[in-house]
DNA sequence: TCAAAAGTGTTGTCCTTACACCCATGT
DNA sequence: ACATGGGTGTAAGGACAACACTTTTGA
């Protein structure tokens, strides 16, 4: 005997909402929409889409991504799968979350779009639906974790980035200063950052060198960075 | 107008699938049952269930543990949400998968179970349906990751442990061998570690004293603990 | 000329690693 | 008595943290 279905289960909705994250060049922040249907409708959220038949999370994530921001092939990971029975007061919805971090500079509004994006900085976050705030703070917490091992906060910077941008962004990420010195000796030993010849001006009068990531070594290295940040695990 | 529900939208099945780790002194281990139901019956498989209504994840995969293995109040931590439209043949079906950690002298094999658990020593898991190979491996990942920051494999130990024996879950966890003057400098410079009077003369004629954690540092130092294993990162 | 940010070196401390011998005891 | 595994100390090297002054240039 074959069976053709699980009889007896009950199935659920599963979404799939996003926290993407971007840098300016002074801080980290956060996309979000206007949620443009009921319930909730008009309040801020994560942006998130129903996972569709045939679709696994990850492709539903960069649909949903791509609606919005209109890129791809942008760095995104899962966070973790929020299933409280409780969570969506229509209809029992698990949320699969996943972060993603952006060049900002790439971003672009999409023109036709319904969804009222806005950066947020991650000091300012307004009140959201559901269990999103509650996603955000996870989304810091492995934002940190991950950082002071692997060098993934390069995937929200431009080709060509400062040392001040760089430390900007570590210290963003910690909610801590470092010394400059400390910093700039630690990240130029990794070997993966390629000094150029131009400087950028905006910041400074005398202006700070750019560098660009060495691609070959990132990829090959991005399991062995260093460590940054607190205590390993006070984090 | 309110909605009662989400239209045109899919629902689908969610599971929760367990991984589940012991040691029994000298190695790490790894609970599988033998699947009761179609399809795939006869198969080894990780435990699961299906998520009820009214359930949450963590619930849901609280459930499952103890009826396969007895205990209550075990290490349970959310590892991933699996969710390729064609894991399962039958119908889609998400899986979120939850690592634990037992105490396996804590273990007692259920009596009217259907489920045939077997111990699988890390290195020899037989062939497993779905995708749950993957998952074991993505879990032996996240348990090396974790535990080079934070002191969980104490949840796989006795009340009482010896050095030794604890070094022998550290190797095991990071296939690798350790000094063991290093290895029992590092660990008691944590402070968690009480010594105990008695001695385990189970392994040698000398007898290797007794440890116990200290509970309430273990409770306020879980996340400042030290750094074991390879270079951080290059797990 | 001054203000504002960029860039650069040294030192002390601590952590980590490598390494070898004696101890206790059951057989 | 001996074989087996348990227990301990030291020295060298590397990583990290603390710290202050000079440079550039636009206003």
């Amino acid at each position: 005997m074959e069976l053709k279905r699980y009889n007896r289960q009950n199935r659920m909705l599963v979404a799939v909402d996003c926290i993407i994250f971007g840098f300016d060049g002074q801080e980290i922040k956060l996309l979000l929409i206007k949620r443009g249907f009921e319930p909730e409708k008009g309040r801020w959220s994560l942006m998130g889409g129903f996972v569709q038949p045939g679709e696994s999370f990850e492709v539903s994530a960069q649909r949903v991504l791509k609606q919005l921001t209109g890129l791809e092939n942008v760095y995104l990971e899962q966070l973790y799968a929020f299933g409280d029975p409780n969570r969506d007061p229509l209809e029992r919805t698990a949320s699969i979350a996943y972060f993603a971090l952006i060049d900002i500079s790439k971003y672009e509004k999409q023109l036709s779009d319904h969804f009222h994006p806005e950066w947020f900085s991650l000091k300012k976050v307004p009140s959201l639906i559901f269990d999103h705030k509650e996603m955000i703070q996870m989304a810091k917490e492995k934002l940190r974790y991950k950082s002071a091992f692997q060098p993934v906060l390069f995937e929200l910077l431009p080709a060509k980035f400062t040392l001040p941008q760089l430390q900007n962004l570590y210290e963003g990420v910690y909610e801590s200063h470092m010394d400059k010195r400390n910093f700039s000796r630690k990240v130029l030993s990794t070997g993966l950052l390629i000094k150029q010849k131009q400087k950028d001006k905006a910041g400074s009068k005398k202006g700070a060198f750019y560098y660009k990531l060495d691609k070959k070594k990132y990829k090959h290295l991005f399991n062995s960075f260093l460590k940054f940040g607190p205590e390993p695990g006070k984090i």
